[in-house]
DNA sequence: TTATATTAGTTGCTATCGCAACAAATATAG
DNA sequence: CTATATTTGTTGCGATAGCAACTAATATAA
């Protein structure tokens, strides 16, 4: 049998949208209490997490690591350094290069928002069992790592 | 034994996170299937998707289907409304109401839109088991109700 | 060395986002 | 009926996104 010459999508199916819906959905709640609490947008916080764990860390690397642009990667610095949230140094070695670094401060509000983030996640994956937690992780690395390799095909 | 008094996210394991890079990932790609061969936004084109299945919709009714603002989507009309994609009239029982439809022309794109849409959908789930998908299938859903549940509490 | 290419980061520009204010039509309350 | 509230859709405006051009520093090649 073959396909009807008309077909229709339907969207609430179709993965990459509910993907997108989901990811919105959640990224939403926490940017929400990011804001209220912190007065801190997504990728602020986002780059202010991986100077958590990468401190001194560069500007194209912060970008490379959350696949943020680094012109907004920029632009996002500039407010933290007015902050003072972040530090930042020019490298003696290779001075095109700037670590960065958490300030005291920035220190601080990245050790209150750790637990307020683990804490939204565990609420959002509460709906989900021990197994069913493990499986999601596999399946999303799976799909990351295919979605990788077809963005490279592509170009 | 206690948490000790400082720690790290981790995030590249943090689930919020891992869903906003994977989702952006696999839109980002379809994004520019879109835009290349169609010069199609993802907001346009899901608009087109709605209409598509939903014929006489309003913008509100399709605001809330796919979960755009509705001045998105009123400015996104507009640029489908000029390329006569879409056809509107105002509903003659409700006159504040406008019912939309996708055009002769319209129809034509989103008849050779939806297998481009389900082959990239194809492409991306084919690095899981028949299994696997209907796991995902499952996992989405439930995060996505629970999701909503968290929403909604917070308010 | 000098010329060229690459890399880090910033900035200009335009398009989009998303809240809030708004106008017009309709629904509801008194 | 009149006054008020709600609903639909548009628009103003400030914030953000993201491409591309740019500067400055460094690396590579001749």
């Amino acid at each position: 049998m073959s396909k009807p010459a008309t077909s229709t999508l339907k969207l609430e199916r179709y993965l990459p949208y509910r993907l997108s819906i989901l990811s919105n959905k959640v990224s939403g709640i926490i940017a929400a209490a990011y804001k209220d609490k912190f007065a801190l947008s997504v990728s602020e916080w986002r780059i202010m997490a991986v100077l958590g764990e990468y401190p001194g860390a560069s500007a194209d690397e912060v970008s490379a690591k959350i696949q943020i642009e680094k012109s907004i990667v920029s632009r996002a610095l500039q407010k933290l350094l007015k902050r003072h949230l972040v530090v930042r140094e020019v490298d003696l070695n290779d001075r095109r290069r700037q670590n960065l670094s958490l300030s005291k401060t920035g220190s601080e509000i990245y050790q209150q928002i750790v637990p307020v983030s683990y804490a939204y996640e565990d609420r959002l994956l509460a709906c989900l069992s021990k197994l069913e937690r493990a499986n999601l992780d596999k399946l999303v690395d799976k799909l990351y790592a295919h979605a990788d390799k077809i963005e490279r095909l592509d170009d």
